[in-house]
DNA sequence: TTGTATGCGTTATCAG
DNA sequence: CTGATAACGCATACAA
């Protein structure tokens, strides 16, 4: 019992192949009627468009390449979820999904066009060599297409939420990249600091947990009571959180923490990790959804998509 | 510039289009002048085969689905390892993924085979269902083909590296599912002990730290010190640790803690987890290629392999 | 060993 | 609005 195809359904419906394609794919230049007995008999039997003959026919490959720059090791495990977001919006037009960490093996077979994560500046230089259209995950600022969480106000918020909370010394601990999200998460903190009449204090070092531990370990004299650390990111605020600990410090009455990214690894955290939080699968989806429709518009510019986080309150600052 | 085809490598040779496609497919049946010519017609062109043609011509996909049981807020960060592995082995196809997390959503579209991962044993019923072959990530009885790794081996030496570090006694912590990878890593573990002429004690529980934790911390008069713990995930181990610190007790001098995964959970743990470490990235290019073999046999049986795990000694035991 | 004819399932084009 | 025909790029079956 091989697959049903359009001739079977067309036999089916007594009408020809062209109507039954009609019927899926210009269901508005067919009458009614004939549209709804075509909608039966593919019904009965079961039909499932043939995605390779779908493909062929219209020069297409059904498939889009994501491409991961960042090294596998340190890849955050919110990466899962953002491949669920990116296989859901891409499973409503049977696309399927190639995982390449190798740049050079972009080239090898076919796509329909790529989703990049982890771009740097510098890569702009080959992006611009691609021949498919393509969508960064990621802030950017050379103009290609991107879906991103809006770092600004991420940390904007989360800034607020520890003035709020009545800390008195709110410090950021950044990432040492010349990166657009790091800029925007700084400024989102620089910004409500000087609106609040405070002088930014922000120290930058790898994103590690070791790393993190060790500043606040070697800098411990500097932090007094009452101060806040806003981190751009988990695995910082959990270095941090650790330091602390390690000192004495209490948490949350005397320092808070406050992560970024919100995935996992404020899970594993003890204290549970207060953190700004990404909507990393629904990220995922406008992604895909974006490099379809850019794909549909043979390769028209779509803009960018900011996607608002949310700031989750747990045991790292007062309730 | 439309894309090089079989023709045009066709005419740049002097061939016909099959002999183009023997090179390709059989270059044994092929002389080997012809074959070289065709190869240079080939490089000049720049050709790539279009895998939608080729994929209808077999009647083909060149899609695999990627089925993935578990809950996703849930599934462990070492999936995204797997998930290259698998992509990596597919690759070498240009095979494209399609991740499923919902099984309803399974018999949407088209493939040629699922990788599934994450099965229990009720789910044998409808796994029968299926019409395309498939292949398990996960020890299972039923019969299915299958890639894991060795989770019996693997605890046999987390346990008798404990013993060898001069624990006295040590303490199994399991994860409460009837599945066979759970009975696997207890059988390592008694066996050893037996072996030692030891008496194995076992405490089951939900795979959370916080349980764990929980557990260590209500239970913690019954453990004496020169215990070491053999968990069956990193996660369980986390919270022993977390348990046995918050209870002052030392690690790892005179309790040491032995996790089980050792990707990732294991380097953000403080100290950092001794675990047994499964070649994660290796154990999904084995599914992919076991997955495509099976395709190429037309469905045949494959069998099982079991991948050898490896015990990462760290700060959670003796030195 | 090599070439010719045909078909895979779908869509585009053009005719009715 | 509907249908016949060709074309997409490749592989199988058969013929030379």
């Amino acid at each position: 019992m091989a697959m049903a195809t359009l001739s079977d359904v067309a036999k089916e419906a007594n009408v020809s192949k062209m109507t039954v394609s009609r019927v899926i794919n210009h269901p508005e230049q067919v009458t009614e009627d004939l549209r709804l007995l075509v909608i039966n008999a593919m019904k009965t039997l079961n039909y499932r468009p043939n995605s390779a003959a779908k493909a062929l026919a219209q020069n297409r490959t059904n498939v889009v390449k994501f491409l991961i720059l960042e090294d596998i090791d340190t890849t955050e495990p919110y990466y899962m979820n953002l491949l669920f977001g990116i296989a859901r919006g891409l499973d409503k037009q049977q696309y399927a999904l190639q995982l390449i960490s190798d740049r050079d093996k972009l080239n090898a077979g076919n796509a329909d066009g790529y989703l990049i994560t982890g771009a740097r500046t510098k890569d702009s230089e080959w992006l611009d060599q691609l021949e498919k259209p393509l969508v960064l995950y990621g802030e950017n600022r050379y103009g290609y297409d991107f879906v991103d969480t809006d770092n600004k106000l991420g940390e904007t918020m989360a800034t607020e939420y520890a003035l709020a909370k009545n800390y008195q010394s709110i410090i950021f601990i950044g990432i040492d990249v010349k990166e657009p999200f790091e800029y925007s998460r700084e400024a989102g903190y620089i910004n409500t600091l000087q609106q609040n009449g405070l002088l930014p204090r922000i120290h930058r070092m790898a994103n590690r947990s070791h790393i993190s531990q060790g500043f606040i370990n070697d800098h411990w004299a500097e932090f007094a009571r009452n101060t806040c650390f806003v981190c751009a990111s988990d695995r910082l605020a959990i270095g941090v959180v650790r330091a602390i600990l390690a000192k004495g410090g209490r948490i949350p009455d005397d320092f808070g923490v406050i992560g970024h990214d919100g995935v996992f690894l404020d899970q594993v955290s003890n204290p549970q990790l207060t953190t700004v939080q990404q909507q990393v699968m629904s990220l995922g989806e406008h992604l895909a959804r974006m490099l379809l429709s850019k794909i549909d518009q043979s390769g028209a510019q779509q803009g960018e998509v900011l996607l608002t986080p949310q700031l989750v309150a747990r045991g790292t600052t007062r309730p």
